[in-house]
RNA sequence: GGGCCCGUAGCUCAAUGGAUAGAGCAGCUGCCUUCUAAGCAGCGGGCUGGAGGUUCGAUUCCUCUCGGGCCCGCCA
């Protein structure tokens, strides 16, 4: 429905161009919207107020212009008018509205052409033709946590929002894969594996075993040379970790976590990294032994490390299974292997790299950056930026066209770095987008919860779905922009659960499930769309319902095209206001007039259609019965 | 000192440079003997933090300013 009135506009301008004394080699972006009110039509279009800016000349002119050029086609519209500045309000025929509906259910499943970048040149149809030239290969990166303890709040945000992106950039005709890049190198996961340590050494007794030194509330090697116990995670979690490798993985859980080890480790290292015995000695724990069985101090920590990333990151990929998001990828920064030298070598030879105080720099001034990088230290190890410049390589040595990154506030400063080495490298500036998304306060009580890994404070995700749900989740984070500090009150989400947006767009769905069902008992059947009579639909509350139905493909572009999976939820409401509001007003069943009763069926089973779609690409529950 | 994000109804938040700035919650008034009242219809509620600028038009873009949050390592 947008999209004719659209190529309608698009055909007047390109014989505005032909005919007239006007110099215009493209027609700017212009947008179509539903009004408020009927007062401004059924539609109206902006589009002669961005000409007349673009050819500088009254929009009233161009109002004018377009309009005459219009093809006035009677089935479509009832009226044009031209308003004020120069807004063209279109007033639709019943006729078009009504076919309209046979067109959406026509969609197998709504998805949507690019509407965004039309030249003038070139009819809307030639270019819907090529648009399988334009379909693009996304990878969008989110979550990334560090395998270092459970998923925090602010890690489900991110997965809620990078999900549905994904989804809205699959509706919108492209490919995205979901990657989880897991940091299992570095110095805090040497941490991590000391903190661990540490807890499994406390359990065995009351004083340091010889050669440890108290640090904090740690036990550490006497030679470790860190200064500060908050280096150290104090998380309750690894206390259960480290009874884990002392009385055996598999005995604390009917599920075979063993596998976890054999299979996860396999597939991240792609080679086997515990031998037989180890991986017996996980299965049956090691007792109070692990210091005797792996005597080498380093040995013992390297497997420690393994272990906890290995075990961190199963957990992770259980708990994202739950609120419905799974990975294409999980790419492990050790798998980097050789590629950070040559990324570093290959930045080297084309002359953005330089050497100052013993290290290597980046020279990433030079893409407007702040100040330039180091990459290779004066110990010469390359720095945790080196290893994320050879990632971004990797990726798109991968085939991708569209590399998209979210991360968390604190890391805004990576954005200018990254997006500066992907052009060092010679890719395209608009190959990378990197976007923040803020943070998660969580209000308990009224009162903020502090949220800190290393100080073991802080909600899981799990808590949170165990809390309020992985619907309600959802929905909370992907209502709002993703620039926005988030506000999510635990008690609140509770207690208002049974007044939540969320549960007024699933009772949509529910209601004409219902209805549905109802229908099919007393032996009415969903018309087919071919032979469906559309003709009784006339009042308002029908084609009010239609016309919303009809904003879903802009919608998802919009969504799409601007990362902003935010609209979505907010669609989800007006459509369900929208059918609540008819359905108050309009029977389906028991009527007299048996067309009526089957135009009115088919509608809302396409609402049906369009409400499941909506919730689908937010992965939330379309629930057939409330 | 520098950078990023946010200031919109009592509260939580929308508004790809567009018409009278909108929803939900909270408050008030009506509506269930017929398909789910977890619903509908209606009312009240705003100097969009403030001051300039750009233009046909600014919550949106630019400058300044006030308030809140986050960051500024050869950690990851």
């Amino acid at each position: 429905m947008i999209e004719t009135i659209k190529r309608l506009v698009y055909q007047a301008a390109e014989t505005v161009r032909e005919t007239s004394q006007f110099s215009l080699d493209r027609m700017p972006e212009f947008s179509i919207e539903q009004p408020r009110g009927t007062e401004h039509g059924d539609f109206s279009t902006n589009a002669a107020l961005v000409l007349a800016k673009k050819l500088k000349i009254q929009p009233f002119l161009a109002a004018s212009a377009l309009v005459e050029n219009l093809q006035k086609s009677e089935n479509i519209f009832n009226k044009i008018e031209i308003v004020k500045p120069g807004f063209i309000n279109f007033f639709l025929s019943d006729h078009f509205i009504q076919e309209s509906l046979r067109k959406m259910s026509s969609k197998k499943n709504v998805s949507v052409e690019p509407l965004s970048s039309f030249s003038i040149e070139g009819s809307f149809d030639e270019k819907q033709d090529s648009l399988s030239q334009h379909k693009k290969k996304f990878l969008l990166e989110f979550v990334s946590a560090n395998p270092t303890g459970p998923l925090n709040v602010v890690n489900a945000r991110a997965a809620a929002v990078g999900d549905t992106l994904a989804r809205l950039i699959e509706a919108s005709g492209h490919t995205a894969d979901r990657e989880f890049y897991v940091n299992d190198e570095g110095s805090q996961i040497e941490h991590l594996a000391y903190s661990l340590q540490s807890r499994y050494l406390q359990l065995l007794g009351s004083e340091p075993p010889k050669g440890y030194k108290a640090h904090g509330i740690f036990w550490v090697p006497a030679d470790w040379s860190l200064e500060t116990a908050e280096d150290l995670y104090q998380g309750e979690y690894l206390k259960g970790m480290a009874e884990q490798i002392r009385n055996g993985f598999e005995k604390n859980d009917s599920k075979d976590e063993l596998s976890i080890f054999k299979n996860l480790g396999t597939s991240i290292y792609g080679r086997k990294i515990f031998s037989f015995e180890r991986i017996a000695l996980l299965k049956n724990g090691f007792g109070d032994k692990l210091l005797e069985l792996i005597p080498n101090e380093k040995e013992r920590i390297k497997f420690l490390s393994c272990t906890a990333v290995i075990y961190n990151v199963s957990l992770q990929k259980e708990v994202l299974k739950r609120f419905r998001l799974e990975f294409q990828n999980w790419f492990f920064q050790s798998q980097l292997g050789e590629k950070v030298t040559q990324t570093i070598d290959h930045l080297k030879e084309k002359g953005h790299l330089y050497e100052q105080d013993g290290a290597v720099w980046f020279k990433s001034t030079a893409f407007h950056d702040d100040k330039d990088r180091v990459l290779i230290r004066q110990d010469g190890s390359p720095t945790y930026f080196a290893t994320d410049i050879a990632y971004h390589a990797y990726k798109k040595e991968r085939g991708y066209d569209k590399l998209i990154d979210f991360l968390g506030p604190d890391h805004h400063g990576y954005i200018a770095r990254t997006k500066a080495a992907v052009q060092a490298l010679g890719y395209p500036p608009d190959s990378i987008e990197i976007y923040l998304i803020q943070l998660v306060t969580l209000l308990s009580g009224g009162k903020p919860v502090r949220m800190s890994k290393r100080a073991g404070e802080f909600i899981t995700i799990t808590e949170l779905l165990d809390d309020v749900g992985v619907d309600a989740a959802r929905w909370y984070f992907l209502a709002r922009h993703r620039d926005t500090h988030l506000d999510f009150d635990l008690d609140l989400a509770k207690l208002q659960s049974e007044e939540n947006p969320l549960y007024y767009t699933q009772y949509a769905y529910a209601r004409i499930s219902s209805l549905i069902r109802m229908a099919e008992e007393q032996g009415i059947a969903i018309p087919s769309r071919k032979a469906v009579d559309l003709t009784p639909l006339q009042n308002e509350a029908e084609k009010s319902l239609i016309k919303k139905m009809a904003q879903y493909p802009s919608i998802i572009q919009m969504a799409s095209s601007l990362r902003e999976p935010h609209h979505l939820p907010r669609y989800a409401v007006e459509l369900a206001r929208t059918f609540h509001s008819f359905y108050t007003e309009c029977r389906i069943l028991g009527i007299p007039g048996r067309k009526l009763t089957d135009a009115r069926l088919f509608l809302v089973f396409v609402c049906k259609e369009v409400l499941g779609s909506v919730l689908g690409l937010m992965g939330i529950e379309a629930v057939e019965k409330m």
